[in-house]
DNA sequence: GTTATTTGTTGATAAATATCGATCTGAATT
DNA sequence: AATTCAGATCGATATTTATCAACAAATAAC
């Protein structure tokens, strides 16, 4: 009979918070009860790993892979709110609402899934309250970011909000100019709020002047301060 | 020589859990801690409460009035994020960023503002697990909202839009369908994201379909439930 | 290797939205 | 009552953006 290995990813919490700050600040027999309500799930590519609408009992981390996080809009158009790469804890919007997702999660490539117990979580919450600030910190975060992407959304024009979407790769997700695109041209139009075909021209016109090199899912930014002044113009 | 009474709206923080709910949940003794490092401003139609950039000390509740929660964007433009009523409490963006205002706070109307110590409010989640679990409980429920405001923003066109701007205003702000409007149609116009020409141009619209009666500032919602529709078809 | 099927690309056109200028209103001031 | 001034209004026009149709390229299926 296999053994049954949890993961290859990470042994246990304990071993996590080498990669998850936050978990660093719970004792050694919180961890461990937070080990023992925890289970990992292997996605591919395009599958779902959280639907909107459906009920929520964990919360998920991934450990390897990258996802989008998104919400499902008007005819049938998503808004791709963020991508999801390791060891960023997802799902607490469903923490104390009503149960819900409120948005889905889909892998854009491959990845593991470890699965938190929403209500083990909450209990560390109560009971230790420097995790309890710390995870404060990281919901009111969220929020400022949310706010530079209502701005991006409404108030920039299309150059002004792919050079968002791409400095937002860039820098916080594969914090490289240089870097291999997980997300379709769909999803970069996706991400940032307009259609197929306008993304695909924007993109084109920054390669063209040289702000950019795209082949295929090959992006390089070569004028990454040109980049910048084209957001902050809108 | 006159009394300095602290407010006429709220004698003291112990007194305020009436209508602060979060607020029962600290002791007597964390409530005289809160009531000692709080004070009151009043603020005329249009002072600014907050001013994105400026160092943040202190929460703000407001006791009387109504005030827009907006971010300065793109080319002097606003983007009204909500709208404040008393009793929410505003700042916890800037709890733990960078203490600096990501966003203005402005008042429509004559306000009276209860300003809490950051510092103070900080003591009270690190010392009262039940408190700090509620205000996350409060925190999350903001990004669910957040979600929302991107879709309409990024998917909706202004029909949509415009629906979305009066429903939030008569379910969650005035919660009546006929109230004298605090906004002027460029609040109207920075709530939903559009010109201020095509704000009053939709508004007109609705009005002569029948959905709604405005009067100058005067709105009466006759047909919320045409609004709704609109809403989701976009 | 050939055939489907998806994904990416492009130009032409249509629709949505902003901008501009002119005018209008009502409240505040003289 | 006349004047000023800010907000509101509206038509004409310009700009931005989506849509559509057609096709190319890449990928998956057989």
């Amino acid at each position: 009979m296999a053994k049954f290995t949890k993961t290859d990813h990470c042994i246990n919490c304990l071993d996590c918070n080498k990669n998850l700050p936050l978990l660093q600040l719970l004792s050694p027999s919180e961890l461990e009860e937070l080990n023992a309500s925890r289970f990992e799930v292997k996605f591919k590519a395009g599958e779902t790993i959280f639907k909107q609408g459906t009920s929520a009992t964990h919360l998920l981390i991934l450990t390897s892979g990258l996802a989008k996080f998104y919400v499902e809009g008007v005819q049938e158009k998503q808004l791709i709110i963020k991508i999801i790469k390791p060891w960023e804890i997802v799902g607490q919007a469903s923490l104390y609402f009503d149960n819900r997702h409120h948005y889905s999660v889909a892998a854009l490539v491959d990845c593991t899934a470890c699965f938190i117990e929403i209500e083990s979580f909450k209990k560390m919450i109560r009971q230790n309250s420097d995790f309890a600030e710390e995870f404060i910190k990281k919901c009111t975060q969220k929020g400022i970011y949310s706010f530079e992407k209502m701005v991006s959304l409404s108030q920039k024009q299309m150059h002004g909000r792919i050079a968002d979407g791409l400095l937002y790769l860039s820098d916080r997700i594969y914090e490289s100019d240089s870097f291999l695109l997980h997300l379709s041209r769909q999803d970069i139009a996706d991400l940032t709020g307009m259609s197929k075909d306008s993304a695909i021209r924007i993109l084109k016109e920054f390669h063209h002047e040289g702000i950019i090199e795209l082949d295929g899912r090959k992006l390089n930014i070569i004028n990454s301060e040109q980049l910048e002044r084209i957001s902050e113009t809108g």
